[in-house]
RNA sequence: GCCCUUGUAGCUCAGCUGGUAGAGCACCACCAUGGUAAGGUGGGGGUCAGCGGUUCAAAUCCGCUCGAGGGCUCCA
């Protein structure tokens, strides 16, 4: 911790010292924040011309150089007048001087050449941060105060540390993101596309892609029978009359894809399934008997986003949730709640995440609903958290404005959250459509509502399995999982019946019989990054045999074809990563 | 939506300050029949994202549009 306190203090400095770089390149340069933020800094300015990546190297060189003249960081109180008109001629700083509560000191850090309205800390001097222990990363835009009616300001985006092996690590780190970007790995093993010319943020899902959706929606399917859900289907579309009921042509109608006319009315196509599902349940009188009603489907909708938000699977406008929705009444709530996250998390460690973190949001300031539901809820989330013994933090306000919420956030191989499950009571949608079950005392009752998705959606979840596995899912996921390769001619028809048989087993087996050399063969079944590759020869034939190279690299020669097929059925099973 | 960057063959990319396009991989054909990460030779394939402008001449310069990347904002 200490160590972090310290980091934080060399990022924030070095944010100063960029700074005084820029404004020793660009004098008339107005400068606006610069914090230390998580493995870095930035600094947002105002420049007179936009910059270009070679600046970068230009303001490295400036900074390098300020470090080396060991300046001292002085803080310093000042009075708002001194303050003013010290900044008179740094618009942002002067904003930022006004925001200032009243009674609350003013400071200024000063390192000889460069003085920042700042309250800190810092480091005593430039000679406590490395000359070789920082890089800057990158430009972009950045609205001042975030704010998007306001004017749009560079940002540069720095990383430091104390010395250059942290430095390296880090750009290591990197480095490794970037190779298990999902869209290149996407590419490279063929599982998926998007097509800018057919709509972008619209996934395509290749063969290869295709094979391992199936066996993620299978897996889901059969796992929501065990836990006590139906499966349902809806459609695509619904007329307008459904979007008023439910609010989203109110509120969220700038999120959806515009209206299609027909027959005098206009459809829409569905951003969410909850409509539908309540569509459902309206069908019939419901009584206390009927309840908890638990359906779920993989149900695709479709979002305008934003042109500037979408990203490869992880944010898209047509996309699998996999969705759905609890009925239950008042007395049902709390053991519902506790089901849903017991199921949620078996769910996350099926799929080999088991670092997970929960957050629960409370009701904001503009809310519908009672209170006391809402205290019911919240008090029905925590208590399923604490009985699941899940680390947790509470996002006060931050729920959604028609009910509390649990998220559940993943850590994955390399360390990186994702926010995977969510669980939301919803006390909007019950009450317009007025939806009701008739009580044991013959009295008609508002039934609670919860939306709930484990994986998320199928197109994000599959990008988040791509990153976390690098592209080398475990065999029970791999689109393929045994490439057969024969030496050479001689083994082509027994390699088919071997395919055969092994596809007979129930594995994902494909015989390359193509007009290459094995070694070819076998650098491709490796940059696929199937699990086992299977050498077939003279030796593998005549005793009913196969030699075994794993991706890993490891070989095991003329394991019986037996054993290989019980080997390959328990790492199944046991969804076992080799 | 906003800022910066960017858009050349299916993929990865080269093409200096303007003179009507190249490589590797992939694909096709032929030869080679091969024991653990690329066998050889040949071939086909691009209105240089689209539209407009400057110019004798534009992939190259300028403008607009569309898309992509990095951010910001947004993600009820």
């Amino acid at each position: 911790m200490a160590n972090e306190e310290k980091l934080a203090k060399i990022r924030h400095s070095m944010a100063h010292v960029m700074a005084e770089a820029v404004l020793e390149i660009f004098p008339d340069a107005q400068i606006a924040i610069g914090p230390s933020i998580e493995n870095g800094f930035y600094y947002d300015f105002e420049l007179p011309r936009p910059l270009l990546t070679e600046d970068l190297d230009t303001i490295t060189e400036h900074m390098k150089a300020i470090i080396k003249q060991d300046k001292k960081f002085v803080r310093k109180e000042v009075t708002r007048q001194e303050a003013a008109e010290l900044f008179k001629d740094q618009k942002y700083k002067l904003e930022l001087l006004d925001a200032i509560p009243e009674g609350e000191a003013v400071t200024i850090y000063n390192q000889g050449g460069f003085t920042d309205l700042c309250r800190g800390p810092h480091v005593e001097s430039t000679k406590e941060l490395s000359a070789d222990g920082f890089k800057l990363l990158s430009i972009a835009g950045a609205y001042w105060r975030g704010k998007e009616s306001n004017p749009m300001l560079t940002r540069i985006y720095g990383t430091a540390w104390q010395n250059a092996k942290d430095l390296r690590l880090y750009l290591d780190h990197l480095a490794d993101i970037e190779k298990r970007d999902h869209r290149k790995l996407g590419k490279e093993l063929d599982l998926f596309s998007l097509h800018e010319e057919a709509g972008p943020g619209l996934v395509y899902w290749h063969p290869r892609g295709a094979r391992v959706r199936q066996v993620i929606e299978d897996f889901w399917r059969q796992e929501h029978y065990k836990n006590g859900y139906e499966m349902v289907y809806t459609p695509h579309v619904g007329k307008s009359w459904l979007w008023e009921t439910s609010g989203h042509l109110g509120f969220y109608k700038d999120g959806m894809y515009p209206p299609m006319e027909m027959d005098k009315a206009d459809y829409y196509v569905k951003p969410m399934n909850c409509p539908f599902h309540i569509m459902i349940y309206q069908n019939s009188k419901k009584s206390y008997r009927d309840l908890p009603c638990r359906w779920a489907e993989l149900g695709t909708v479709y979002r305008y986003e934003k042109a500037g938000a979408l990203h490869g699977l992880m944010r898209v406008r047509g996309f699998t949730q996999d969705d759905a929705h609890l009925f239950v009444t008042p007395d049902q709530m709390d053991d519902e709640i506790m089901e849903v996250l017991r199921f949620s998390l078996h769910m996350l460690h099926s799929f080999g995440f088991n670092d997970i973190h929960a957050y629960i949001s409370t009701k904001p300031e503009k809310s519908v609903g009672e209170v006391e539901k809402w205290d019911a809820a919240t008090e029905a989330l925590k208590k399923a958290v604490e009985k699941e013994g899940l680390a947790y933090d509470i996002d006060e306000g931050g729920g959604a404005f028609y009910g509390p919420k649990i998220d559940l956030k993943i850590k994955d191989a390399i360390g990186r959250e994702w926010q995977l499950s969510t669980v939301q009571f919803d006390f909007n949608l019950p009450e317009r459509f007025k939806m009701t079950f008739v009580d044991k005392d013959g009295v008609e009752k508002r039934p609670y509502m919860i939306h709930r998705a484990l994986l998320g959606s199928i197109e994000r979840f599959f990008g988040v399995l791509l990153e976390n596995y690098a592209g080398a899912f475990p065999p029970w996921l791999s689109p393929d999982q045994i490439a057969i390769i024969p030496v050479g001619e001689v083994a082509f028809d027994y390699s088919k019946q071997l395919e055969k048989r092994l596809r007979a087993e129930g594995f994902r087996a494909v015989a390359d019989l193509s007009n290459e050399r094995m070694n070819a063969k076998i650098r491709n079944a490796q940059k696929l990054k199937t699990p086992y590759m299977v050498i077939i020869g003279e030796k593998e034939m005549s005793g009913d045999a196969v030699s075994i190279r794993y991706r890993n690299g490891k070989q095991v020669n003329l394991v019986s074809t037996e054993d290989f097929i019980r080997e390959v059925h328990k790492a199944i099973d046991n969804k076992e990563q080799i």
